[in-house]
RNA sequence: GGCCCUGUCGUCUAGCGGUACAAGGACGCCACCCUUUCAAGGUGGAGGUCGCGGGUUCGAAUCCCGCCAGGGUCACCA
């Protein structure tokens, strides 16, 4: 049997983080057996579907490389399939009408709670008769179908992760199948629908594992066989929590805009839940292909830790070419306004080099426009309380003298440092004495890439500029006239 | 509250009854080295009574039972 597994987000939110990992998880595992990785969008909530949700997830799919072989599958586009296999349920008895409204239920809701009874539907409309239908019906009552709940059913699946899972029918009520505008409910369409797709494993969060007996008793009233079912746990935040919106970083969009690179992300997210048999760490694409099992699949909820996806983004940026470091950063300057919308090619070639002494120094590509800003600024400003360090008269003429020789020189890196090296040994001082106080003419921070590179890529007037002017607010701030 | 899932260093995890597991790796943390700053890199270190309590066994993180803790779920949402 061939596998076959989807992928079936809702398009009422941005894709959560959680989400994108098990797509990625569906998406290695179809990978892995040569199978098929279905998308279907499980659009059924008239209400809060949204056409730029189901276009974010569908970019965001792209963005991250787990693309579809099959789909997207609209079910807002399969109504009429639905619509049969309810007629069928109905037909043979084991669904019917049910003409509770809303206010009706919450109060029966309520009333349970309050005498501590479980929450359960209580047949009100099971045996209704034709004439309290009609009746109902000329109140204008729009009903919804039931699936009718068979009593004293055991039912049990063996999770694909988690091992043999039971329940009992008793903890079930005759459940909504089919809404009051004909829309079908989750657990009815995706019953349906992955039978009908023919999809063999469902591997999704563990959130629907509360589901599975009323997709099984759906299974069941069809004499269908299920698929093989695997739970995926939960991803957690650091207060052990569901990870939420509160917390900054849940929607893949947001790492996306923070300089993620999708391959990072992609390793970090695979071992939050999973892991090879030889424990590595980092697992480009191809390896986690190869390695991808279902028995790898870890059983506890794991703790989002956002210091290790800086580190493997870390990993996977040093490993990118120059050129391609360039051009995954140049979208963070433009946002960041460093560079026009329609950036030149000599453009891109002239920061190129500056750049380059940033790729082992950043964690996310939005690190960059952030540390480096001096460069791309024409101004930057001194912070008289850093100057003051070093407002030592014989300072400013030491400047002032060695300004001369950079003058002079040849401008590449190595030079600049033999000139300030043996500038330094001639006044016998340290060349880091004259270095700090450079640096920070040069880019107003502390620190810097090694500040020889950093003033070749400043090229020479500019770096000259900046210390003539650094040096004469050093000295206005010794002698303020 | 009912039902269900989970429980190894701060975090992700290896481990599946016994060969150095008196628990290994990675991130993070600390120290030192390197050094022009910060990173990076190198070296080393701290950090776990394997949730707790009972069993089973010659032997348990590994098997069984109970407890506790955390989480998920109880919609005409998915």
């Amino acid at each position: 049997m061939s596998v076959r597994v989807r992928f079936a987000p809702s398009p009422t939110g941005r894709l959560h983080i959680g989400s994108a990992r098990t797509a990625l998880f569906n998406w290695l595992f179809a990978r892995h057996e040569k199978g098929a990785f279905v998308l279907r969008i499980e659009d059924t909530d008239r209400e809060r579907s949204r056409k730029e949700y189901l276009d974010t997830i569908l970019s965001d799919l792209v963005w991250l490389g787990l693309t579809w072989d099959e789909g997207p599958y609209y079910q807002s586009l399969r109504l009429s399939l639905y619509q049969e296999f309810a007629r069928s349920l109905l037909d043979s008895g084991k669904a019917y009408y049910c003409y509770c409204s809303p206010a009706e239920l919450t109060l029966k809701k309520e009333k349970a709670i309050l005498e501590k009874q479980p929450v359960k539907y209580d047949g009100t409309c099971r045996m209704l008769s034709l004439k309290q239908k009609s009746a109902f019906e000329s109140e204008g009552r729009k009903p919804v179908l039931r699936f009718l709940c068979p009593e004293n059913v055991k039912l049990s699946v063996e999770d694909a992760v988690r091992g043999k899972v039971d329940f009992s029918s008793e903890v079930l009520d005759d459940f909504v199948i089919v809404k009051s505008d004909g829309f079908p409910v989750y657990n009815f369409a995706c019953v349906i629908d992955d039978h009908d797709l023919k999809i063999s494993h469902v591997l999704r969060g563990e959130e629907h594992l509360s589901n599975t007996p009323r997709q099984l008793l759906l299974y069941r009233a069809f004499d269908w066989i299920p698929p093989i079912f695997g739970h995926l746990s939960i991803i957690l935040d650091e207060n052990r929590k569901k990870l939420s919106k509160r917390e900054g970083s849940t929607f893949l969009d947001e790492f996306r805009e923070a300089g993620f690179l999708p391959e990072a992300l992609l390793n970090f997210l695979a071992l939050l839940g999973w892991a090879p048999k030889e424990n590595k760490e980092k697992l480009p694409l191809e390896d986690m292909i190869q390695r991808f099992a279902l028995n790898g699949i870890i059983k506890s909820p794991a703790i989002f830790d956002f210091k290790k996806l800086e580190w493997m983004n870390s990993q996977y940026i040093r490993e990118l070419t120059p050129e391609q470091f360039t051009e995954a950063v140049i979208p963070f300057l433009k946002k960041a306004g460093f560079l026009p919308e329609k950036e030149l090619k000599e453009e891109k070639n002239r920061i190129l080099p500056f750049i380059s002494l940033y790729q082992e120094r950043i964690k996310k590509l939005k690190d960059f426009p952030e540390q480096a800003r001096f460069f791309f600024l024409e101004e930057i400003d001194l912070d008289l309380s850093v100057l003051k360090k070093w407002d030592k008269p014989e300072l400013i003429f030491l400047f002032e003298e060695l300004l001369g020789k950079i003058r002079n020189s040849s401008f590449r890196s190595e030079d600049l440092e033999k000139a300030v090296r043996e500038f330094a040994d001639l006044k016998g001082i340290k060349a880091g004495d004259l270095i700090h106080p450079l640096r920070y003419f040069l880019t107003g921070q502390e620190n810097s890439p090694g500040i020889f590179d950093v003033m070749v890529s400043l090229g020479k007037e500019k770096a000259i500029l900046r210390i003539e002017k650094g040096v004469l607010t050093l000295k206005r701030l010794m002698n303020p006239a």
